[in-house]
DNA sequence: TTTTCTAACTAACAATTGTTAGTTTTATCC
DNA sequence: GGATAAAACTAACAATTGTTAGTTAGAAAA
């Protein structure tokens, strides 16, 4: 707390005038970001585009988080154990619902032609391995082009699945 | 180092006839963990198989590893940050020639015609993310069968790169 | 048996942590 | 200009942290 009162120009004790504790102030980022990747997934997942382009457009906001919000992805990412109560049992909600979505719409891909069957949890754990960790390495490589990024990402992530 | 003292039956002061402080330590289980990796990578490196073979050795490390030392890849993977002085550096400097390996197989890869020319730096990137947090969907899903994870790993990371 | 050494113990330290109580400053509104 | 509210401050608290000093138990060596 002393850090952050620091960073914004003030005393410790200052800053509980605006929140009530740590765990508030860290409960407030984390699922705040949790939701902004829920209402994503609920936008692409209720639109009208084919399996194939969900997926692209998932990555697409994955790239685009991960260099927007950097530091709340690596919170996300890494820090959610420290969740407390009920706001733990939600984040996990929130995560559950939306890899069981991601999960279906990699199906959708299979069933539907466009991929040969593979092993859908494990496609899955791969995609979203790569993209949850993305933020590290593009603050280790901050020259990085987004748009070059997305770009590869959608050939490597999803070209190996397609049928030849 | 109370938490520690109590998992192995002792008071936490007592630790202090073992090790002789807590960054030694951390220190110690972190730079050994990475030495193995240093190790299994020079050994598949410097053997005569083919770049793809190397790749799938490499796979088939990390998933052991992954399962047979879940705790310390955890360590290793989320905690790295916290090393101090000179074993901070060495660690870096152990990633990055692992790292810098590891793409040269790749590009072997393509040299040698196995894969089609991608960008090296985002193949990488793709592999080993997924490989470095394998350790926490296993811990998520104890029930996944190691032998067939491998299998699948090889086809779902490595034939999407590969040449029609 | 006596000595020696290892490894446990108790008690306490200093530093750091999140937080609260009470006070003063700053801006806003009548 | 005085009242009011918001937001900063100082000082301190209780708990937790890694660690040290000094002591004691138990096994091995003499």
């Amino acid at each position: 707390m002393r850090d952050i009162a620091q960073e914004v120009g003030m005393e410790a004790a200052s800053l509980y005038n605006h929140i009530k504790s740590k765990q508030e102030l860290f409960r407030e980022l984390l699922l705040n970001m949790a939701h902004l990747f829920t209402k994503g997934m609920e936008e692409i997942n209720d639109s009208s585009y084919t399996p194939i382009i969900k997926l692209e457009k998932l990555i697409s906001m994955h790239v685009k988080f991960a260099v927007e919000y950097t530091d709340s992805i690596s919170l996300i990412t890494n820090e959610w154990v420290h969740l407390e109560g009920q706001a733990y049992d939600q984040f996990l909600e929130l995560r559950d619902t939306y890899e069981k979505k991601f999960e279906n719409i990699i199906k959708n891909c299979i069933e539907q032609g466009y991929f040969s069957p593979v092993n859908t949890e494990i496609a899955l754990f791969s995609i979203l391995s790569t993209l949850r960790w993305l933020y590290s390495w593009y603050s280790r490589n901050k020259n990085m082009n987004p748009v070059e990024l997305e770009k590869e990402f959608i050939h490597c992530l999803l070209d190996g699945l397609k049928k030849k």
